[in-house]
DNA sequence: TGTACATCAGTGAACGCGCGTTCACTGATGTAC
DNA sequence: TGTACATCAGTGAACGCGCGTTCACTGATGTAC
């Protein structure tokens, strides 16, 4: 059990490192990002970075696993801060509200997540796979658990033709019409969410400047109430 | 009427800089447009620009600005293209299909406009205010001829509070309750198409990567459905 | 306890790059007489 | 019709800037004996 040698090591720089990026990119914007501005902040020189990070693309990654680490956990907490039986609908909102609430805290993460990439920078896909399913388990698990208790009318919901191309999402779903199902009316719910969240905290919504929380969970209750149905509602005949 | 001295000057020559400048934007994104870049495409050199454009931010402005009023005609050319009476729904249709197209026919335009702006470039509203509001009047004007025939219901339609703040917004619309009802609608029916599109240019709906046009047709008539009623829905007697 | 050595986080100089912008210029074109 | 001049679009060199990255180094720290 002989400890990691940590000598000569500053407690936790990879950290402050982290922290001054994202200070950076507070102040002005994913894509003015530079190791030598972080350095200048930090009091060092820009290559003592290197032995922390390989390059500036490992310290994007960094960011964005983090972010979407984040992201995902406040909504699992949201979700799970409502347990419990019949109490589906409520669960989905308030990961919904999680959602917005998380964004609004951290709008330069958000769009470093969802707008427009840091200029040269390619994410890793293979890397960045677990954080990005996990930021979006709690939504897809709320509308699973609705699907599975028979609240979720497939008549309802706009499915994609699945094919035999081999792409990614045609394997995954091909074949499981419970994971189509729930999947897609995932996409078009997070696309109500994030076209809300994305022009607020642009500042594209200034009519609702103040009331974007009203605004928000209005649209939240539109969702329920145009794709979660009670059970007694669903007849077994569907066809 | 003399023609102005036009001596020296090859057709179009600003034209031919702003098609480069696409072409620039449409390879490396918006953020990689450089005037050297243009200048190397087009084989001239950088400093040739600045006898038609006074700056990069010029530049960047016009093209902007360009791009509005090629998604604003898009969207009135498809309202106009379904007139008369009883056909107001039809022509909210043609308009939200002529958002989606636009888009995708020119994704880099749509992120140019909705998308993060082009680092270090700060779009000067007063000189865009007009071409953004072109850019929204056939959507507005087809809520608004909804409103105007009574078949949009003010219950159904989250209003925000209008307050004495001075800004744009609350001034344009104080006392105006048709205009505050129909933005916020607008608003509300822009989130959601919005989110749809920029999700789907950004290639983040793989699962619905054959049938974007399918899902958007559906919210497009969920949205119908959900904000607008027939005439005769319409009681007197709504308080 | 004291000395010699190994480690390695951080330094400072340097590299090549592309950028926006300036400036004096050149040379083809159009105009005036 | 021919000549002198004015115009001005485009050139080429240069400016200062910030960037990511490399590399030999230094000097404080920890370890071994």
């Amino acid at each position: 059990m002989a400890r990691p040698s940590k000598k000569h090591q500053q407690p936790n720089l990879p950290e402050t490192i982290k922290e001054a990026a994202w200070r950076q990119i507070s102040d002005s914007g994913a894509s003015s990002l530079s190791l030598r501005g972080i350095a200048r902040d930090l009091g060092i020189t820009a290559p003592a970075i290197y032995n922390y990070f390989p390059d500036r693309d490992a310290l994007v990654t960094a960011l964005v696993s983090d972010a979407y680490t984040s992201f995902g956990d406040r909504q699992i907490d949201a979700m799970n801060s409502i347990p419990g039986p019949g109490k589906e609908i409520a669960r989905l909102v308030a990961t919904g509200l999680a959602y917005r609430d998380w964004a609004l805290d951290h709008p330069h993460r958000y769009m470093l997540i969802f707008g427009n990439p840091v200029p040269g920078y390619v994410p890793p896909m293979l890397e960045l796979m677990p954080v990005m399913m996990r930021s979006i388990s709690a939504l897809s698990g709320t509308i699973g658990e609705l699907y599975a208790l028979g609240m979720i009318d497939p008549q309802g919901i706009p499915l994609p033709r699945v094919d035999n191309s081999p792409g990614f999402c045609d394997t995954m779903v091909k074949g499981d019409d419970t994971m189509l199902t729930v999947l897609a009316l995932a996409m078009l719910i997070w696309s109500r969410v994030h076209g809300l969240v994305s022009l607020e905290i642009t500042g594209k919504l200034p009519l609702f400047a103040h009331d974007g929380a009203a605004l928000f969970e209005f649209e939240l209750h539109a969702i329920a109430r145009q794709f979660v149905r009670r059970p007694q509602d669903a007849p077994e005949t569907t066809a």
